[in-house]
DNA sequence: ATTTGTTGTTAAAATATGTCAATATATCTG
DNA sequence: CAGATATATTGACATATTTTAACAACAAAT
């Protein structure tokens, strides 16, 4: 695995425990960026597309919590929190957040980079972050292209945003209320037209969609084979 | 979510343990089997499609860990490892041969339902399908559609609540009422209606019934071959 | 500056679905 | 068998929902 691609971004107060982690995922081949709160933190992802986020829950301002909530609303970042050991119910409530793992201060850096790994395997295994497929339809996200039958088609924020969203869970209905706070489309009929928009990048006969279908009265689902 | 689709089999050569976690999963939704050595969930393993498993690590004869390994070198199934507490190392060692996530022993149950829905979420959702058949026509309630001699027909949300209820009792009179109460159409007569409709995607000849059938004065009843 | 393309919005057209009614068919009872 | 009752079928309808096409504002390109 080419991991000195991953760009990982390190959120703690404690400026010891941050630099150790920072130091220990360098040697591992990361690039990583660090964060002392959750505002510099957003500041950073506004400007860097980070692969992952390591988060400590506990600190001031906005809690990782509050953060993990907010972040993943929007965008669907993996992220790992670190709580205060034995907080059983503290973790649950992150992962019920949307957090992807947590990790029991102490631990050990090892058992860190198993979990960043983990997911770094399961994000390319799912297809979420860089290249995927829909049918025969070839997505590539980051260049915000969809190639089906040898034609190149361009997508844009929106679609990608929806895309990311509905690759996560295939299989899953999302109604339009959810598909609106994703692409920031406030008209439910505007979310129509985007799917029929998208229906014919990714399908090869749009008007028979296999892949993006209506679910009447409830929304949208996306197969991805 | 549908859990009650899952089927989770879980290995334990500690029957009280094996026991609790099935009465707590069974209580959640979904179908468990259980198996007390490597040897027996082999065998259940080549009879049902187990969407999960949950394997203790220290079990007489094969461990849980050569059971992972093995089981993920002929399939990609998912494994829920548990290990004795603190056993870092060991944990680290089950992630690195396959498994999907691991738990120490002793846990929270919220905290293994917690895994489970995550690893569902990721790694089953793309690859389930409620499939099944009637006859030869060939269902997809996730989809929503039947297919019958080559030709696809779409079905409904509330034809789809049918099917579901009435696949899982097969040869179970249901009553207009209960019907009515699974698919939310209050008049009878709608029902006769959506019968007729769908007689049409599932049988060859719809004017005589051979799946769908009539029980005069109670109802109707589903038969799968 | 003009053209070309993109994107969210809007309104009209098309489709899906539960209901109803009129008629046909099946099943039961005596 | 006849009559009574239950169920089936079909088409029409109203309503809700979805799709399509046209539009306007804006951005990018020439």
């Amino acid at each position: 695995m080419e991991k000195n691609k991953y760009h990982i971004l390190v959120v703690d107060d404690d400026d010891k425990i941050k630099n150790l982690i920072k130091q220990f995922l360098i040697e591992k081949g990361f690039i990583v960026s660090t964060a002392s709160n959750a505002n510099e933190a957003k500041e950073k992802i506004d400007i860097f597309e980070f692969n992952l986020l390591v988060l400590d829950v506990m600190m001031p301002g906005q809690s990782g919590y509050e953060l993990t909530k907010e972040l993943k609303q929007s965008r669907n970042i993996p992220i790992i929190l670190l709580t205060a050991k034995g907080e059983v119910e503290n973790r649950i409530h992150g992962l019920e957040l949307g957090a992807d793992d947590y990790l029991g201060k102490p631990f050990e850096p090892k058992e860190l980079l198993l979990r960043i790994n983990n997911i770094i395997k399961a994000n390319i295994k799912q297809n979420i972050s860089l290249k995927s497929k829909i049918g025969i339809a070839e997505l590539d996200l980051n260049r915000m292209t969809i190639k089906l039958n040898q034609k190149i088609k361009k997508i844009n924020s929106s679609e990608k945003k929806v895309l990311l969203k509905m690759l996560a869970s295939p299989g899953k209905i999302f109604s339009r209320n959810e598909i609106g706070k994703i692409s920031e489309i406030s008209q439910e009929r505007s979310i129509d037209v985007m799917i029929t928009r998208l229906r014919k990048k990714i399908e090869e006969d749009p008007k028979n969609p296999k892949f993006l279908q209506t679910v009447r009265g409830s929304g949208y689902v996306l197969w991805i084979k």
